[in-house]
DNA sequence: TAGATTGTTAATCGATTAACAATC
DNA sequence: TAGATTGTTAATCGATTAACAATC
C-alpha cells in the first residue's frame, strides 16, 4: 500500500480498460488449461491462439497488470494464473445468491465453472411456493422473501436474476436494498439501479438476433435471388405522423411476441 | 439487391458497425413492448431511457438503418419494429438446433425468447443414450449422431452448442461439416471454425469474474483494512527461465494489493 | 409560425494493431 | 553472443457524444 512506483500502469496508475478487464477470464481459463496439462511457461503467441485474440492484443492487456513475463522466454504459467486471478478478485471467495430456480436458475446452480473459481452459491430464491424446499445442486430452495435475511447471513455482494422479466427489477430493488452491489441480468429487460450499483447482462435470444443479421448477409450474399425475407418488405413504407398506411400487420411475428421466459 | 441509391448508409451502403447491431435487438425489445402497451410513436429520448442507452447513440444507431423517423414527431413504434427486424433478419424463419440437453439445453429449448423472435428449435441432440426419446419442450430428444440428418432435413444454419467443453470442438466440426455457418456456444472454449462460419459465445462465468472485478475495487475503497483475498497469495512467485529479482514480492502489497482502485 | 425532434457533423475518446527497441 | 520474445510506442481504426442545422 506504500509503493509509489509511477512506472507500472497497473491497477493505480490508471485503471484497466474494459476492454481488457472482460478479456481477462478468457486468458485465466487457457492459463488454467495449460497449467492442468502441466505446461510451464508461454509466450504471447501461443496464449493468445489459445484464448482467441492476437499476441500484440494480449501483452498489452497483460502489461496492464504489470511486467509478469520474461523477455526471450515468456510467461510462467502458474504465476500469471495467480496475478490474473489476484486481479480480477477471484483469490477470494464470493458467496452469490440466484433468485429464480426455473431452467436457467436450475443450470447455473449446478455450472461448475462457478465454484472453480471462487463463486459460491449460497441460496436459491424462488417465488412459487410450490418449489420452496426442493433440492437443487446441494441447496434447498428458498422463499425469496428470505431474500434480505440471507444477503445479510452470507454477507452476499453479488445476486444473479434468473426471474422472468416482469419480476426482475422488483427482485432487483430488493437486492438493492439489501446491499447488494453486483447484479448478472438474465431476464430480457432493462434493470435500473443507483449509482454505485453494477449490471451485467447476458440475454440469450440478444446473442442469437446477432447471428441471424449475419447469416442473412451471407444468405443475402451468396443468392441475390434466395428466397430471403418474404415476409414484408411489401410493408417496408415510410413513417407519416399521420394516416398510416402499409404498417406491418404480419401476423406471425407478433404471435408470441415476448413470450418472455420462465 | 439492385438498390444502388447512394444516399442511404443502410445496409448495403457501407455496412453497419458491430456496435450497432448488437445494439438493435435491445431497441427491438423496447419497441416491443411499447407496441403492446399500443404507444404509437416514440422519441428518441423515450426509446433510448427504454433501452438504457443515450440518445445521441440511439439516432446514430438507427441513422444507419436510413431516415425512419419524422422530425418533431420522433418514430413510429410499429414501423421500427418492422424496420429493424428486418435488418436483423428477424422476418424469417430460422431453424436452429440445440446440442446437449443438460441443465442449460433445457433452459433453452425452454426459452421463450427465441421463438418470438422467429428461431425455430428443430430438434434437441445428446449424446447420452438414456437420454434419447426423452420428451423436451415438445421434441423428442435425439441421439448426435443425427446431426447430419437434422441439418439437412430443415435447412438449419444456426446451431447452438450447450455441451461440456470437452464435446464442443466436435460438435462444431460437426455442424460446420453439415453446412451450419452460425454457431451460438455455451461451451466454456474457444471454437476453431473455418473462414465464414460466425460464432458467438456466452459464458456465464465470465460475466461474473468480471463483476467480482468491480467488486472488488468497490471493497477496496471501502476498506483498505478488509480481509480480502487470502488464498494464496503464497504462490505469487516470480518466474524462473532465469534468476530474477526485482519481481513483486511484496507480500502485503500482493494480497489486498490492488484492492486499491485507482 | 413556434416548438419539437430528427439526422448528421465533427470533436473526442478508447481500443486495436504493427513494429521494434529493450532485454532475457 | 545470437535468438527469442516481451513491453511499449505510435499510428490507425472504430465508437461515443455533444451540438446543431434541417425540417416536420
Amino acid at each position: 500500500m506504500t509503493t509509489g512506483r509511477p512506472s507500472r500502469p497497473s491497477s493505480r496508475g490508471r485503471g484497466i480498460p474494459e476492454a481488457t478487464v472482460a478479456r481477462l477470464p478468457l486468458y485465466l481459463r487457457a492459463l488454467t488449461a495449460l497449467s492442468e496439462r502441466g505446461v510451464p511457461t508461454v509466450s504471447s503467441e501461443e496464449l493468445a491462439a489459445a484464448a482467441g485474440v492476437n499476441s500484440a492484443k494480449l501483452r498489452k492487456d497483460l502489461s496492464y497488470l504489470g511486467s509478469y513475463g520474461t523477455r526471450g522466454v515468456g510467461y510462467d504459467v502458474e504465476y500469471l494464473v495467480y496475478q490474473i486471478s489476484r486481479e480480477l478478485g477471484l483469490t477470494q471467495d464470493w458467496p452469490v445468491v440466484i433468485i429464480g430456480v426455473g431452467n436457467l436458475g436450475h443450470a447455473l446452480a449446478n455450472y461448475g465453472g462457478f465454484a472453480s473459481r471462487g463463486f459460491r452459491v449460497v441460496a436459491l430464491l424462488d417465488a412459487d411456493p410450490h418449489r420452496i424446499g426442493e433440492r437443487v445442486a446441494g441447496l434447498h430452495i428458498r422463499h425469496v422473501n428470505e431474500l434480505e435475511d440471507v444477503v445479510a447471513e452470507h454477507n452476499v455482494s453479488i445476486g444473479v436474476i434468473a426471474t422472468p422479466a416482469s419480476a426482475a427489477q422488483d427482485v432487483c430493488d430488493r437486492l438493492v436494498g439489501a446491499g447488494v452491489t453486483s447484479i448478472l441480468n438474465f431476464a430480457p429487460c432493462v434493470l435500473s439501479v443507483p449509482e454505485g450499483v453494477n449490471v451485467r447482462k447476458v440475454d440469450l435470444s440478444i446473442e442469437l438476433q446477432i447471428l441471424a443479421f449475419h447469416e442473412q448477409r451471407k444468405a443475402g450474399r451468396a443468392a441475390s435471388l434466395a428466397p430471403v425475407a418474404t415476409v414484408g418488405q411489401n410493408l417496408a413504407r415510410p413513417l407519416d405522423g399521420a394516416p398510416d398506411l402499409s404498417r406491418r400487420t404480419v401476423p406471425d411475428e407478433d404471435d408470441l411476441p415476448e413470450a418472455m421466459r420462465a
